[in-house]
DNA sequence: CCTTTCGGGTAACAGTTGTTCACTGACTAC
DNA sequence: GTAGTCAGTGAACAACTGTTACCCGAAAGG
């Protein structure tokens, strides 16, 4: 039945959860590849052997941080696909969301953009497959609107890949934005005016 | 003068050569961060001190393969630039070099696909600040074409560094392609699907 | 020819790594 | 209340890490 109450199941999720906050603060400025168990351990203040109670080894807890940082990511693109109004105001709901995500949560999205082509096979083919999922769930919607009357289904697909891949593009561009101390008026401002391209070309798709 | 001949030189050289070699080779399937100097210089067939005749640590080896990596896609963008007839071929084309490219140097390509958001800051900033380089120059191109008469300068930057994440995004389905052993027809006709369709945005912006 | 230069090799260093084993003690289930 | 479960600890291990100081021998410069 797996009690969610509990004090030893309380006190199980406490280290995992520091286990993973550490690993997360120490992923900032390194890769998952480049990172110590021990290292991992001492920064969430457990002993070396704590570790093996959650994870097989660093890869596994690297697909766990990403189920993490996808569940976040999954309901933004929900949100994103269920916004009513014209392309125009959903291209801006989008980068908003995004927007939204990275502020709250820049440690998941950082690691997202930095281990997507990583150096750990797990952890990539992981992020790959959540991909794949979005890129779908997108594709389904777009086929629903009237814009893609007559589309051939993979135009359709080649249309969604381009929209995942920029949600992306514009993630790092606000993270990149925040590093260097400036604002995000100018990183919205491209994605906005990329996305409204991209519907431009839409549009006057030949369907 | 710096003489390209020499007995020594060439051996020097020859030893930097494989040095960069080993740790292109081990990049395939790991990270920068990752990789530890003996083990280069292990895979090198020298010593490990031989490694500090050459860099001052894995960074620099890093910074060093950016410049070759960078190097062949300089060339690459140029002639695509460089290429005459309407935006449609001109997509085309540069699908045609970035595959060529990625055929070529597969691992060069990796490298820099995996390192522009990977752990090693050094590699990073060297690879953003070259990528800002070629925004640049894609985005003199497009203001040179009749087709961006009347655009804001923001917009055109805007436009070309869609299209240099795009040249990323192109290069690294290449890549994943090949690693699940299809071929690349598929990845191709997205490409250029994409690169189609920003055309249309293109040719219908506001300008 | 003799001296200097210098790319590469050897040996050793202190420190860190992942993993194991046996152990504790508080919680759980009956 | 008592037996069993189990998350976390401590010590130990061989292996490996980056870095240093020193040595060697051949090429280069005069």
């Amino acid at each position: 039945m797996s009690p969610s109450t509990g004090v030893r199941e309380t006190q199980r999720r406490r280290t995992r959860r520091a286990l993973l906050d550490a690993a997360l603060s120490l992923l900032e400025e390194r890769s998952l590849g480049s990172l110590g168990l021990r290292e991992v351990t001492r920064a969430a203040g457990v002993a070396p052997t704590a570790f093996y109670r959650h994870f097989r080894d660093m890869g596994e807890l690297g697909t766990a941080l990403v189920e993490e940082a996808l569940a976040s990511l999954h309901t933004t693109v929900r949100d994103v696909l269920a916004a009513t109004g014209d392309s125009e105001r959903r291209g801006e709901a989008a980068v908003r969301l995004v927007a939204e995500l990275v502020r709250t949560r820049p440690a998941h999205v950082r690691f997202l953009v930095r281990e997507r082509h990583g150096g750990v096979a797990a952890v990539r083919e992981a992020i790959a497959d959540q991909l794949d999922v979005f890129a779908e769930e997108t594709g389904a919607a777009l086929a629903a609107d009237p814009v893609s009357a007559g589309w051939a289904g993979q135009d359709v697909t080649m249309l969604s890949r381009l929209l995942v891949d920029h949600m992306f593009m514009t993630a790092s561009a606000f993270l990149a934005a925040t590093l260097r101390g400036e604002d995000w008026t100018a990183a919205t401002r491209t994605a906005l005016g990329q996305l409204r391209l991209i519907h431009l070309g839409r549009v006057h798709w030949p369907g």
